[in-house]
DNA sequence: AATAGGTTTAACCATATGGTTAACAAATGT
DNA sequence: ACATTTGTTAACCATATGGTTAAACCTATT
């Protein structure tokens, strides 16, 4: 039997989706065994509690968002390659992971602590190569002076947001799906574009 | 006895708390009724169900965040004093009410459809003026091309996800919560120079 | 074939939860 | 003063929900 036929990883799968789309306090155990197409009680019996379950899913999910950071934040190119690589890529991801974003976030707002337990984890994301970087770029006058952490936000927000913010940009700028999904797909280069005329010197 | 002492205002106001830091899914009738100091059979007394209790807090937070966006789109400064005044406006608006933006926006991404009632309500913005005018300052060499679509989503991402993503920008840049609000509020006046810089022709 | 181990299921349980009811109190009008 | 409407409460109800249990069901080993 294949590893993604197990019932572990059935659950694990029918889990992701329930938990993505409507978080742990929307979603209800049932409902996970249903797509699991399973007993309920078998939730319990691989993964013990809702909150172990949710602990799991999150951790999974969060794995996948990290090397994406990571992309940007460990390579040896130009801040200005990171800048357009990672945002052509970012939003190619997550056009495929819709609810990820807000998934993410919204779970660590009710939870402040839990990031805690992912900080812990190899992987998690860590900038001080990227800071170092640009503040070789900015010595050497190849950009303008800025924080290097307000740099950082200030590219996570351009690329995020579109995916946080979707129902209320589509009715501001009365967009239907189609054209905000066209919308999104130019900002594969507008936003790069945007950051680095902003930055560059 | 006034307005703000009645039973209905007391009400609206614990729900307001307990919406917004919970969620709809997350919050309870009966630590509604409980931080109104009242009985929770008064819950349905004045607004029928959980729902539209939910419905009538969710309009009333969204006409507090509805003029912030209107007063950059419809007053008839530069796009460069505008974004100023609104990037200052908005962060120091947003200090004071920190649920807010994550209400709005997990609430309108679990229920894709609630926005549709509040484009109905008078003072939904409307951005028709701030497009002529981006429109209008590129005809005139002011600004480098841009599509105006873009650079009010790229406005509102730089002001807005820093509130979004509190706890994962505070984990990924190893910042308190002391070092955050500073970090937060010099973004005041770095998000519109990071536009302006953007921008300007 | 018998045994032992993990796996799966239906039925069950205790509690939480949104909502209702009936009685009661406090205003309000006549 | 009386009646009527409005506001408030405690007790209650039906259902949903996370979690448990005991028995049944494989499947591999002896």
């Amino acid at each position: 039997m294949k590893k993604e036929d197990s019932t572990e990883h059935l659950i694990l799968d029918a889990a992701k989706e329930i938990f993505q789309s409507k978080g742990m306090d929307g979603a209800r155990m049932q409902e996970i065994a249903d797509k699991a197409g399973i007993n309920k009680a078998m939730l319990h019996y691989y993964y013990r509690s809702k909150q172990l379950l949710f602990e799991a899913v999150f951790k999974n999910v969060f794995s996948l968002l990290a090397p994406q950071l990571n992309s940007i934040l460990n390579d040896d190119s130009s801040v200005e390659t990171k800048v357009t690589n990672f945002t052509a890529d970012y939003t190619a991801f997550m056009m495929k992971h819709p609810y990820l974003p807000n998934f993410i976030i919204n779970e660590l707002n009710r939870n402040e602590d839990f990031i805690l337990k992912l900080q812990e984890q190899t992987g998690f994301p860590n900038l001080e190569k990227f800071k170092v970087q640009v503040a070789t770029e900015i010595n050497s006058g190849t950009l303008k002076p800025i924080d290097p952490d307000q740099l950082f936000v200030n590219i996570l927000a351009l690329n995020i947001f579109p995916f946080l913010g979707k129902p209320l940009i589509k009715a501001l700028t009365k967009k239907d799906d189609a054209s905000y999904a066209a919308f999104i797909t130019s900002r594969k280069t507008e936003v790069a574009t945007f950051i680095i005329n902003s930055i560059k010197m």
